[in-house]
DNA sequence: TTAGGGTTAG
């Protein structure tokens, strides 16, 4: 037996070597021992005694064996050695990695690792990290839990670089708990294990957890580097973040991070994800150095909160500043919020031209990003001329297309491409159905629905609840209020935008009692009303004519605190007005605190409704003092008033 | 050997 060059052949000799050995460990000898042999040794000792992390340059000082052999703790751990001993051989020491190199297989690895741990050779931190990369690459959580268990029996689940790289493998297969349960075994947890468990909630949209972490990290003495501010801070990039966000803010500061670039560049990006566009544009200008990414983020998070032009703005000036877009600029740009945005299409157009001078447009993602762009800013013909011309497509494109297809009214069109993408070998996704279900309503629309819903059927998806969602929703909007009852009813799972859909199409259908009463069960089954519930239910008022309705409706509304949503708001002057209260109307439309052209509308129509003409006639004025430009319906009710009065307003209007 | 800032359909 031969360790750290010297034969092993008693107690005493075996501790002589083990003092040899922690030399050799020891600060610039450590490269005199072969690695593989080295952390071989080390894994042992660390079996037998030391419980804890087992860097051999923290745990196997000098010091630590430099006591006199009779020491107790010392004896100890000499006797426990040779009993390992006894299983040592040459073998172990030959670096673990070499014994995978020939296995091809996860379970080939795995069966290794089995077989060295039966025979009780040592496996070491190499080979578990190699085993578990395997299981990384491909997710795989059952091979994760059988390497777990090797591990627990070796003893190596105290190993930092063994531990991480199995809360890594836990956190990408979903299992962050589990990853998080080795995590709190490890007696001593290292600055990569503190950062991979921030990272792994961060990773899963969990703040607080990732905050709890974070805290505990500095509780305990830890320092956090640039990777643990990197996670901590994407953990918050969200907007029940930002009260964490801005205190990391400081930490950063503080801390020394003030010119890091990736620090600040997730520190915009915090800023921006978690709503404070200010200051994430405040840190952005501060910046004494920045990268692609920098401005990446900078752009897009304009994007994001509607401010086009600005990221319009921007994208120009990166590259006057000599920066060149990549595609990830391109996609940060033309995201959907930003192009809702009135006036978009002129700067959408630019973006384009300039994604085809860089190359880019035949770049699929930029070309998806461009058809979904162009369709929400209304440019159907556009998004077809970029659909069309593209050489390769995935099933996003088909996806955004068809979508961009069902919104602008052209249901017939979106369906004939769903079946083409069939044809050439795409599979329609979830979002697909969604998508095509969107379709806004349009004669012979219920045909290729039920077609839809058909596909979706043999694909399986037939009861997944977003179909179900967009299928009640649909077959509602194309008039077969019978089959969106079916699928309702057929629903395991509904959430609070089935019962929308349901209660919504019911009092597009006249069937206000119906309605009523769905209104009623969802909330025996525990389910949250929103705005959209009470302007729904308030709709189905218009067929029961039932003044009592409304004004329940209205006190429930209140007690929800949505009575202040716009949308509710309006909904209750139309009905009232409906009802023909136009006095109730009247005063929730004095009490509104945010009015819409639809408020001024249904209050004016309302009025003229109910032969007060030379009201709904001030009131039209005022609407337009106060800024609100009238639509053709408000035209409409107030020239009623005008033609049915013979008020000589006409020519003023 | 172990952690890592931005990214398209609904």
């Amino acid at each position: 037996m031969w360790l750290a060059g010297m034969a092993v052949n008693s107690t005493s000799q075996l501790f002589k070597s083990l003092l040899v050995t922690s030399e050799l460990i020891d600060g610039q000898n450590r490269g005199r021992l072969a690695s593989s042999s080295l952390y071989d040794i080390c894994t042992r000792i660390h079996r037998i005694s030391l419980g804890t992390s087992f860097w051999p340059g923290e745990q196997l000082q000098h010091s630590s064996f430099s006591g006199s052999a009779k020491h107790e703790k010392h004896r100890n751990l000499s006797l426990v050695c040779v009993s390992n001993m006894r299983e040592f051989d040459q073998t172990a020491l030959v670096s673990a990695g070499k014994y995978l190199q020939n296995a091809s297989t996860i379970s080939e690895a795995i069966s290794l690792v089995k077989k060295h741990l039966h025979q009780g050779s040592t496996i070491d931190s190499y080979m578990y990290v190699d085993v578990l990369q395997r299981c990384f690459k491909h997710k795989d959580l059952t091979s994760v839990k059988q390497v777990h268990d090797c591990i627990l029996k070796s003893g190596m689940d105290q190993n930092p670089y063994v531990a991480n790289k199995l809360m890594r493998v836990y956190i990408r297969c979903g299992k962050v708990q589990d990853a998080r349960h080795v995590f709190d075994k490890l007696v001593k947890k290292n600055v990569f294990n503190w950062t991979t468990m921030i990272g792994g909630y961060a990773e899963h949209g969990r703040p607080a957890d990732a905050i709890e972490v974070y805290n505990q990290m500095r509780q305990e003495g830890g320092r956090p580097n640039e990777v643990t501010y990197l996670s901590i801070l994407k953990a918050c990039a969200c907007p029940v973040g930002l009260k964490w966000g801005k205190e990391i803010h400081a930490h950063i500061s503080h801390g020394g991070f003030r010119s890091d670039v990736p620090v600040q560049t997730a520190l915009v990006n915090m800023y921006a994800k978690s709503g404070s566009i200010k200051d994430a544009r405040l840190v952005f200008d501060e910046m004494a150095e920045r990268n692609v990414i920098t401005w990446n983020v900078m752009i897009g998070g304009l994007a994001q909160h509607g401010f086009g032009q600005e990221a319009f703005s921007l994208f120009l000036q990166m590259q006057e500043e000599g920066f060149v877009p990549d595609s990830t600029t391109y996609l940060s740009i033309l995201t959907a919020t930003a192009c809702s945005s009135a006036g978009a299409l002129g700067w959408v157009k630019e973006v384009h031209r300039h994604a085809v001078k860089a190359g880019f447009d035949s770049d699929m993602r930029v070309c998806n990003a461009l058809v979904h762009v162009y369709s929400k800013s209304g440019s159907v013909d556009d998004a077809r001329l970029v659909f069309e011309g593209m050489l390769d497509r995935d099933v996003i494109s088909w996806s955004a297309m068809i979508g961009g297809l069902a919104q602008n009214g052209c249901g017939h069109e979106a369906f004939s491409l769903f079946l083409k993408m069939q044809r050439e070998g795409v599979i329609p996704n979830v979002t697909t159905y969604v998508s095509i279900l969107t379709a806004s309503a349009s004669a012979g629309a219920l045909e290729w629905v039920k077609q839809v819903h058909n596909h979706a059927r043999k694909a399986g998806l037939g009861s997944d609840f977003r179909v179900c969602n967009a299928l009640v929703h649909m077959y509602a909007k194309s008039g077969s209020i019978d089959d969106a009852r079916l699928v309702f009813d057929q629903m395991s799972v509904r959430n609070v935008f089935t019962w929308n859909a349901m209660i919504g199409g019911l009092a597009q259908h006249g069937c206000g009692q119906e309605a009523f009463s769905l209104f009623l069960r969802m909330r025996r089954e525990g389910v949250v009303p929103d705005a959209i519930t009470y302007m729904s239910i308030l709709n189905a008022s218009a067929s029961t004519g039932a003044l009592g309705w409304v004004k329940e409706v209205h006190r429930q509304a209140v007690q929800a605190g949505l009575d202040s949503d716009v949308r509710v708001g309006n909904a209750l002057v139309h009905m009232y007005c409906k009802t023909g209260s136009i006095s109730d109307a009247r005063l929730m439309f004095d009490g509104m605190v945010e009015r819409d052209v639809i408020t001024w509308t249904a209050m004016i129509s309302g009025l003229a409704q109910n032969e007060c003409g030379q009201e709904a006639f001030s009131l039209f004025l005022q609407m337009q003092r106060e800024g609100f430009i009238p639509v053709a319906t408000t035209y409409a009710s107030i020239l009623n008033v005008c033609t049915s009065t013979g008020l000589a307003m006409v020519e003023e209007i």
